[in-house]
DNA sequence: GGCGTATCTTACTTGCAGGTAAGTTAATTG
DNA sequence: CAATTAACTTACCTGCAAGTAAGATACGCC
């Protein structure tokens, strides 16, 4: 019996993927364990309950976006990195995934302090960057938008996460036709 | 043994607040027959399945939405319409409870055909109304948005759902400051 | 006053969830 | 090469989920 290589590290992204697709309580250890042809109690072995795994699971996807953000905060522009997130939100929500965050809020009341802390630290993170890249767009005139670079990230963050859910149920890229809608707001010149 | 008076009534409203607290996947049978004070199997005797009891609660909720949407259209202003939106959304956000499109897309895959569409359509109606508001408020010189108005109603009930999703990591009325920030785009003058 | 129907309850079934304990195998290391 | 440890498996447990069947109760109606 060849036993996997990196068992660990398929466990968490086959539960990344269920995840996105199910929710935190939409999948189990079975789900897991089926696909990758182990047993459940190896699972436990790893991540002796499921709020070890959700742990884990946010903190690598937290680790992900993070170094995305650092990277691009370095060799982009602010446009240019507004566009990178849309994209990339615009490429996960072709696979009608949902964005993790909001995978784990339906079933907030739920989780454990430990991954309540890990999922808000992760949003505000995320939140912090996009702040900042709207201050300095405006800054350079890449940018335009009304009112504080704070309040407008957290309305672009709120719709694109609110599109990426929402797909599921009209079928089509939601976040390319929002993403489309705040280009126009924001890159373009007034039309109206 | 005095028997509950209406007790499918009873029971749909409490599942709704079920569903808006914790998902479809997150409440049993059993959280509402001990609210209630009956047995599970009296609930299986109005709702046969948990997808009865699902279709129930949409059609519940949808209901409500186009009723009050409805009455809105005939007696309201555009913006007041739109304003009125937000309240509502605002006054769910204080006591942190999802959407109920939000809360069942999640568990999107798990629904049977019937609840996906009441689903679906529920959402269609509602985005078609917000359209007709903002066209109608761009007519009268009420309301102010780039492109056209079935994009620009799209992004805002995104915004508005995912805020909600969202306020429960932050704690705070998301709702609120993502309406702040939209009546300042469509409603004020530029400031930048 | 008896009869049928609506509305339950009691008492189950099946299945799967997360989790545990103890044993097995294989690689590592002194 | 023996002992230890990591990484499992087999075999279980408890609990709760949805769902069902059959019996009890009450209520309107001829």
């Amino acid at each position: 019996m060849p036993r996997l290589s990196n068992a660990r590290e398929q466990i968490i992204e086959r539960a990344r993927s269920l995840l996105t697709e199910r929710g935190f309580d939409g999948f189990s250890y079975r789900d897991i364990s089926e696909h990758l042809g182990i047993r459940n109690a190896a699972i436990h072995y790893h991540f002796p309950s499921k709020t070890d795994l959700g742990l884990a699971l946010i903190q690598d996807v937290a680790q992900e976006m993070l170094d995305q953000i650092e990277e691009a905060r370095k060799t982009l522009t602010p446009a240019q990195q507004l566009n990178g997130y849309f994209e990339y939100e615009i490429q996960h929500c072709a696979h009608f995934d949902l964005c993790p965050v909001g995978a784990l809020s339906t079933s907030w009341e739920v989780l454990s302090d430990d991954m309540r802390g890990a999922v808000a630290s992760f949003w505000q993170a995320v939140l912090d960057w996009l702040a900042e890249v709207l201050e300095k767009g405006r800054e350079t005139g890449e940018i335009r938008f009304y009112g504080e670079p704070i309040d407008k990230a957290r309305l672009i963050i709120a719709a694109v996460s609110g599109a990426r859910q929402q797909a599921r149920i009209d079928g089509g890229n939601l976040v390319a036709q929002v993403a489309e809608q705040f280009r126009r707001e924001m890159f373009a010149e007034a039309e109206n």
